[in-house]
DNA sequence: AAGGCGGGGAA
DNA sequence: TTCCCAGCCTT
């Protein structure tokens, strides 16, 4: 008997009731798969329900527009996932049936090393691994492995170990018992031990160093920015823009702005609408219309000011910015920072 | 190999 | 604050 039996017989009995392991549609595990990278089951459930709702089956997905798409994904992060799953959906849609390798998935943008497992393991039984967060910690501290998780030759690494000890029956339900108890017991602070299916084979549970792993020394460096966004009107529009392709938010929509690495006040404000809309500079004096804000992300840090109005009596297009109908604002697909200040741009 | 890319929950 | 979550892509 080995770990691997164990656990498997932990899983068939503790795993969670989760609507995508109720299926063996493929699109529905890919889905999921994607709208999960980075996110907790918890935070992707209810996008997962709505999404599926609406874009129940792939061609229903691959039929339908970009901007909608992003609008079921709206606040949820992580927007290149969106659009790499309809652009992944398109594709999909063209062919006679789902691939069934993880070689093939990984062809897909948007699909990775562990993507590509993961779908091929649960949806296809394909005996591959598939190496996320989850399994990294569980792995590493099972055989006390102090090799830095942050670098790509220990992925291959894990990926090795694994392949020489996964079962060739139920390969994906293997890959999800090591993500199960990486999620519910084998957490990154405060392992439960004592209820671990395998603690008797592991190396940092029977010494009590789980705090030893993994091992990861890249830390993502925080940068500040200010951001400053006005309300800017025209015959009753207001003026807004969607964010470009490449960048942060990309697809989104957002109020005329700038940004700045100096603090951004009110005369920086004027100076910047005298000189971009060519108003006279006693027109452009303009408030703050709402309580600055700051909008943490995992590498930036933004300082929010919101200002206005501001009303143009002449016909001024920033490059990249449209008139937008107030009522049409609530369609548009928002970040999380505009979707929390934009009842503040409509009312005032 | 390194950095960009969201948002939120937990300690 | 800091960490990190069913990671991927570009440079």
């Amino acid at each position: 008997m080995n770990w691997t039996f164990d656990l498997l017989l932990w899983y068939d009995n503790a795993k969670r009731t989760l609507p995508w392991r109720e299926t063996g549609d493929p699109y529905c595990i890919w889905l999921s798969e994607i709208m999960l990278q980075q996110t907790r089951v918890d935070q992707g459930m209810p996008y997962y329900q709505r999404f599926t709702e609406r874009f129940p089956d792939v061609y229903q997905l691959a039929d339908a527009q970009e901007q909608e798409v992003l609008k079921y994904w709206e606040g949820l992060g992580y927007y290149s996932r969106a659009r790499n799953l309809h652009k992944a959906a398109k594709l999909l849609a063209a062919m006679d049936k789902f691939p069934s390798t993880a070689a093939e998935w990984q062809k897909l943008p948007g699909v990775g090393r562990y993507t590509s497992g993961a779908v091929a393991s649960i949806a296809f039984h394909e005996r591959i691994p598939a190496v996320d967060g989850n399994v990294f910690r569980v792995i590493s501290r099972l055989f006390a492995i102090t090799s830095d998780i942050s670098k790509p030759a220990t992925l291959k690494l894990f990926e090795r170990l694994l392949l020489d000890v996964m079962p060739s029956e139920r390969p994906g339900d293997f890959n999800q018992a090591l993500m199960e108890l990486g999620a519910t017991i084998c957490a990154p602070r405060q392992p439960d031990c004592t209820t671990c299916p395998i603690v008797q084979y592991c190396e940092a549970g029977k010494s009590g160093n789980w705090s030893l792993y993994p091992v990861k020394l890249a830390k993502v460096k925080s940068k500040q920015l200010n951001l400053a966004f006005m309300k800017v009107e025209h015959q009753g529009k207001q003026l807004w823009r969607k964010r470009p392709e490449g960048g942060i938010w990309a697809g989104l929509w957002e109020p005329y702005g700038v940004e700045a690495e100096e603090l951004i006040d009110v005369e920086f404000v004027e100076k910047a609408i005298f000189e971009t809309f060519k108003i006279p500079k006693e027109k452009a004096s303009i408030e703050p219309l709402a309580p600055s804000v700051t909008h943490v992300l995992t590498h930036r840090k933004f300082i929010v000011s919101f200002w206005g109005p501001v009303f143009l009596s002449t016909f001024v297009l920033p490059d990249g910015y449209q008139w937008i109908e107030p009522e049409q604002v609530a369609n548009l697909p928002k970040s999380r920072l505009i979707m929390n200040v934009t009842a503040a741009f409509l009312q005032s």
